[in-house]
DNA sequence: GTTTACTTACTCGGATAATTACTGTCCGAGTCAGGACGG
DNA sequence: CCGTCCTGACTCGGACAGTAATTATCCGAGTAAGTAAAC
């Protein structure tokens, strides 16, 4: 099991962005984490797909979060950049082969789908009980008030 | 986030054995998932290392769970199958770029990696209530006793 | 002084390669069961 | 009748390709601000 590593940038973005008042342009935040501006555009543009950050355009554009970061859980930036596939997919084996089970005991999903949701149930349910707004306090507990009033200001000059 | 195909097949084979009193060939149970003989022989061997089945060799030879099926949770062959590896990687992009975070706030680990890790351990928890006895149990309350014990017969003929 | 149109530079977005991990396959080394032979 | 040896076939294990997904990159379309000119 793997997650992308898109999703540690997004969040780390997301951090960032809910200290900013006026947009932020992609290339400012790849420097600001020294990765490449194309491929964070494609993290980027998950969310904004996913209605978590709004873009402006031209000049003086850039990335800005749409809803407060109170309300922004870490399961919503995990399922917009990872996507919402399940990590557990049941093809069913048990149908194939020699005994295949009978067509009833397939309608309902078969024990080990169940078992596997639920875990993934409880992990999506860790994750949204922490908001953005969780994390930027942790920041400030940890590297101090003045850090990230240091970077508002690198990134609004 | 996406789990190996394997692990399914592995616990598939783990619920079989569970009711097996003989060795179980690979080729039995590739056939019996209507799975590459070759390709299941490498998670069967992954379950070998992590010390959940034993193999035995030559003629009458095949697989063996070592410990009763009651003492084996899900989590014991997610883990053999698809690796101990965390799905969530901190890289500390943060010491990167203009605003590196000082060196004592990167001792302890940032808490996006804390937020992730309590997720995953939750996920693991759920995991780990769960028992190769529970599930084999669930497919005889749903197929009826008669379907594992009709394959137990197939397995040793 | 105000309005308007233009230029300019900067933004994001989607289409395009390179790499990695997963999936699938093959063949060889080792081993146990069964049978044949000799005592 | 019993023990020993041999044969044989079956087992698992690791080494070898194919494919899909992730990672990384490039260039183009679009937009808003700033500027200069006209009214």
């Amino acid at each position: 099991m793997k997650l992308a590593a898109g999703v540690e940038w997004a969040l780390h973005c997301c951090v960032v962005l809910s200290r900013a008042t006026a947009p932020v342009p992609g290339a400012r935040l790849a420097e600001l984490h020294d990765v490449s501006r194309s491929y964070l555009a494609k993290t980027l543009q998950s969310l904004s797909r996913a209605g978590l950050v709004s873009t402006t355009e031209g000049r003086d554009g850039g990335y800005l979060l749409v809803r407060p970061a109170s309300e922004i859980s870490v399961l919503d930036v995990v399922r917009a950049v990872d996507g919402t596939e399940p990590a557990f997919r049941c093809t069913e084996i048990r149908q194939q082969g020699p005994f295949p089970t009978t067509g009833e005991a397939c309608l309902s999903p078969c024990g080990i789908a169940k078992v596997m949701h639920e875990a993934e149930q409880a992990w999506q349910t860790s994750l949204r009980q922490v908001s953005v707004a969780d994390l930027a306090a942790t920041f400030e507990a940890t590297s101090g008030s003045a850090a990230l009033r240091q970077l508002s200001g690198w990134l609004a000059g």
